[in-house]
Parts: structure tokens; sequence; C-alpha cells
DNA sequence: GTAATCTATGTCAGAGGATGACTTATCACA
DNA sequence: TGTGATAAGTCATCCTCTGACATAGATTAC
């Protein structure tokens, strides 16, 4: 990696961290790009070329959880049921996250406390996890060698584990710590493989 | 309802109308909210006193059918299992459409196609969605009895209805028809029924 | 029927998000 | 050290959305 690479690291990181404290500090809404922009001291323009939009700030966990899900999709064996696989996917993103250093985790949590605060950035979230699902679906579909257009169940695996997900991330202690996160995970991706029927997604 | 109501409606339709024919023809993104003002003689103004934003018109339906689920789920009884008490109230939206005026479903499937046509809106859709659940969460949490912030199983039913909701929504033919459509969806609760534990959502 | 009131609409000004075109600065490599 | 690539800044502009204020039209009361 040359300079010029690590020093735009470095700036990605510095606008994030700028601008999830200053929405933690006045919320959401009330900072402004140029303010963000501002206490990084680059030019509005620039903040855009980073960051293809204000939102897009908040959406960076979403898309990294998502490259770990379909990483880990790919490798699981071919014969697995498709919801066991998915399960699986979803706790090496929590790894990832408890294996991460203390300044990512920080980003998380953070990035958590804003999401509780602000309901619309959850369905902002929510919303690029439709995206994600299309996604997954077409790589359960051709596990089981079946019309990613066609075949609903594909839809409906998918549709269960990604809901299961984001219920697990629900954690109702405001200030929830990592393992108390993944515990919860746990908790949840139990409850929903106990409540589905021994071999639905074969 | 007065003459005032009455206008303000046809007012909220002819919007409506005319956003949906100009976002099929030329886009979403490169329809402004002046020309849909235009297209209706009011100032752009004016829209946004009817619409809270340019998305808001994609929304209508959901906000519509939100209703509906939450009226049908409070007049189910209290102890039939809360997953079952949610297909119902979803069938009760199908019913809706497929007993609606000619004009309300020729306006449900342009929205359909619009939204096929731009998977952003279904994001908006889905995180619309999730406002929803909070509220269908505490419902069920209610007749279940339990906390809703500490009950997963609440979430997680919740969770899967309204993704089995969302999956029938999705039908694989271009122009479907309701009946199609309608079809599709006691398909996928039927599958959705089949796939889960008797006796889970207790 | 007219006055008083309420409310829907229009006009105007402006903030903030986002993008394109162009220029300047900085880095990388020969 | 010079040359090409690329990051960053500047400027202009579009579009969404909001607040403040004025006006026209409907509703109600008398």
């Amino acid at each position: 990696m040359g300079l010029r690479e690590r020093k735009k690291e470095k700036t990605r990181l510095a606008i994030l961290d700028a601008a999830l404290d200053l929405f933690l500090e006045q919320g959401y809404e009330s900072t402004t790009v140029e303010q963000i922009a501002g206490a990084v001291e680059i030019s509005p323009r620039t903040f855009f070329r980073y960051f293809t939009s204000k939102d897009h700030l908040v959406l960076w966990f979403h898309d990294h959880g998502q490259e770990i899900m379909l990483e880990t999709l790919a490798s699981r064996p071919a014969d697995e049921p498709a919801f066991t696989s998915l399960m699986h996917a979803m706790r090496a993103v929590l790894n990832d996250i408890a294996s991460s250093t203390p300044d990512e985790t920080e980003r998380f949590l953070k990035l958590r406390r804003l999401m509780e605060a602000h309901p619309r950035l959850v369905g902002l979230s929510v919303a690029r996890g439709a995206e994600t699902e299309r996604r997954l679906v077409e790589a359960v579909a051709a596990r089981r060698g079946v019309d990613p257009e066609e075949d609903q169940l594909s839809h409906l695996i998918v549709a269960f584990a990604s809901c299961t997900m984001r219920v697990g991330f629900e954690c109702p202690r405001r200030d929830a710590t990592v393992p108390e996160i993944t515990r919860r995970m746990a908790e949840t991706i139990e409850l929903a493989e106990r409540s589905l029927l021994p071999g639905w997604d074969r």
C-alpha cells in the first residue's frame, strides 16, 4: 500500500470519526456536511468524493458486514442447509467485530448509539439490507440449484436469516458492550433455529 | 365530508396520479417536484403540504397497509397465536386491494411497476416497514403479556411475518395482475407456515 | 347578507445536499 | 528533475425542502 492509499484511508476514517462525534453531539439532521468537512479541514466537495452522501456515513458498517457475509457464504460447504450457512455468515460478522481494534469497536458502538437516537437511520440500514438480500438470494439459489426468480423458498430463507440478524442486533441495554451484543445475537440465532422445522431450508 | 375536504382529497389523488405517470415515463430521479406541481397546476410549495417529501409519494400504500394490519390485529382473538394473527392481517391488506375500485387498483399496479424499475424505492418502503414493525411488536407483546423490550420472540414473530409479506409481494412476472399477486402471496404464507414449528409463536 | 374567521394556496427567500466542469496541488515513477 | 496521474479545491448550479408572510376563498355567526 503506497503513501497515497494510506493517506486516503486516514482521511476516510478522520471524516467518519468527526462525523460520528458531531452527530452524537448535536444530532444527525442538524449537522451539515460543511461542518464535518470543516472539522477535518477538507472542502465539502472532497467529502462527497469519500462518501457518496451524508447517509453513506452510516452505511459503512452495513457494507462491511455484507462483504463478510458473502465471503463466508461462499466458503461454506455446498451441501449445508442454506439457513445454517447464513447463520454461520452472521456469526462471522460478529467475530469480526469482536476481534477488531479498539478504534473500530468504538466506531461500531458509536454508530449503534447514533442509530438508537435516530430511528430514520435504522431504516436506512434496513433499506440497504434489501439490496444485500438480492445478492444473498442469488448465492443461495445457485447453491440450491434453482432459479432465483421462481423459487420462493430461497427468498424466504434469506429473508428469515436477515431479519434474525436484525432482531439480534437490537439490544435493549442503552450502552451495550460488544460481548453483550454477541451474546444477544447468539440467543436470537438459537431462538430462530428452535422455531423452524428441521430441514425446512433444504 | 364537506366540500373543502373532498376538494383536498381530489387534489391529493391528482398529484399522486400525475407523479406516478411522470415517474413511469421519465424515471423517478429525473422527475422534479416542480414538474409534478406543474402537471396539476399547483405551486411546488403546495405539493409539500400534501406530501411531506417526494419520497412520501411512494409510501402512501405502505401507510395504508399498515393501518389495515394494525386494525385487523386488534380485532383478532387474543388467544390466537401471534403469527397466525399477523398472517390474517396480511390477508386483510390483500382483500382490501382485491376489493378496491379500478382507479385504486391501477395506482397500486403502477406503484409496483415503479418499484420494480427503481430498487431504491423498494428500500424506502422496507425502511418504513421497520417503523411499522415497532408498532406491531408492541401490539404482539401486549397480547402475549410480555415486555416488548425484553422479549425477543415477539420481535422475531413480527420480523418473520413482515418479511413473509415482503417475499409474497415480490412477484416474478413483470406485469402481474392483482389475482396473480394474491395467489403468490397465499403461496408464500403457506410456505412460511409449513416452515415453522407448530406452536413456535405461543 | 354581511362581517369575522379560518384555512388552503401562492410568493419569496434561503438553507442544505449533491453534482459537473475546471483548475491547482501533490505524489509517483522514469 | 521532469512528466503524467490523481487527489483536492473552486465555482456554478440544480433540486429538495422549510419558514415567513400575503392573499384569496370558504365557513360560520349574527
